[in-house]
DNA sequence: GCAGTAAACGGACTTCACCCCGCTTACATT
DNA sequence: AATGTAAGCGGGGTGAAGTCCGTTTACTGC
């Protein structure tokens, strides 16, 4: 397959597994302000450039550490048990979908807000392609005539990401007088009756 | 209403507006990522304190100027002719402002781009809250049973503004092989029939 | 006009993301 | 083991965002 590309280095995956974790300690104990590309170099005491030889800009930080917590849910989602996994109605699946993907970004709230950058065009890494594909995939199963299904995935993605990573503040996120999560599970649930309803 | 404030001092906004024309000029000769505080207080002629007294921040002055092009826009959707304006059913009017303003954020794209702030919750100043509460209002009159017409408003809000500032990058909406406004149009038109429809 | 004051101005200063490039080191080959 | 080399490392340098605070200036009441 990569014939091309040979595996990393020792040194160099070594090196980054330490800065993962030193990042994450980071982030427990004085949260993700406070972690800036010179700040991690020394905690970890390595080099600047070596931060930004692993992680590129200072988002891609979060990035690695929201994919390497995405694996899991990854997972659940491609060979899980239904109705997330496989087995399930395409239906129930994409309902299933967005409630596991609110959860999930709200639990790790912080990291996927941090791993947004300005001027990249989209969020999130390796994160949102994901959504995007899975979605799509969902949407063709579910026989909907003839409409555009490309778009149609990418406007639902921005509805389930966009309330959690861009619209609500952490404020209103944390509002413990309503309970969010339920709110929004249940929002995504009806969004996806009404798509596809008739 | 505004006992407490009093008006702008005649240097003050006399110098905003310049600080605006000089933005715009060094938009159409450079392109946004040539705005710099710095630049923009040396080409105004004024200090770099006066731009950040005026805007804040960086995206603050993409913002200024959204705003400032937004005017007409608001002015057709709040007192315009019809389906825009007042006058049409809340579905003809919810298709149509779609319509517009998919065609006032490609029209403005680099700005809208440029005004988006990754350590900020929502984007666009004041734009974004009104598209917020336009569609939620004229949901509001759609009687659509018991929903969470808040969150539904920020959803749709989402799934109309995220494709064409968070999703796609440049390169695919200026894409001239398939005439991407009239893609975006037509699939908001669709999502709106099938929220609509049950 | 004139003094008082709150707002606006300006630019030096700090911090941080990101670049650059000479040095070092892990691995392959023999 | 010795050697070649490409990948990885380090940290000083640069440019731009955002802060601070002393100075200046437009308005207010006399």
């Amino acid at each position: 397959m990569d014939l091309t590309s040979r595996p990393p280095r020792a040194d160099a995956s070594r090196n980054r597994n330490h800065l993962l974790a030193t990042a994450r300690t980071m982030l427990t104990d004085h949260g993700p302000d406070r972690i800036t590309m010179d700040a991690l170099a020394d905690c970890s005491g390595l080099g600047k450039g070596t931060v930004f030889r692993h992680f590129g800009t200072r988002s891609g930080i979060f990035q690695a550490l929201l994919d390497d917590n995405e694996r899991a849910f990854q997972e659940g989602v491609l060979s899980g048990p239904p109705p997330l996994g496989p087995g399930a109605s395409p239906r129930e699946r994409l309902i299933a979908y967005g409630q596991a993907r609110i959860r999930f970004l709200l639990e790790h709230h912080d990291i996927a807000r941090a791993a947004l950058d300005g001027r990249q065009p989209a969020p999130a890494g390796s994160a949102t392609p994901l959504s995007r594909i899975h979605i799509r995939m969902l949407l063709t199963q579910l026989d909907l005539g003839p409409v555009d299904l490309d778009l149609l995935a990418i406007q639902l993605t921005a509805a389930l990401d966009g309330p959690l990573l861009l619209y609500l503040s952490k404020s209103e996120l944390d509002a413990t007088t309503c309970p969010t999560e339920q709110r929004l599970t249940t929002g995504w649930q009806n969004l996806i009756h009404r798509i596809c309803h008739p």
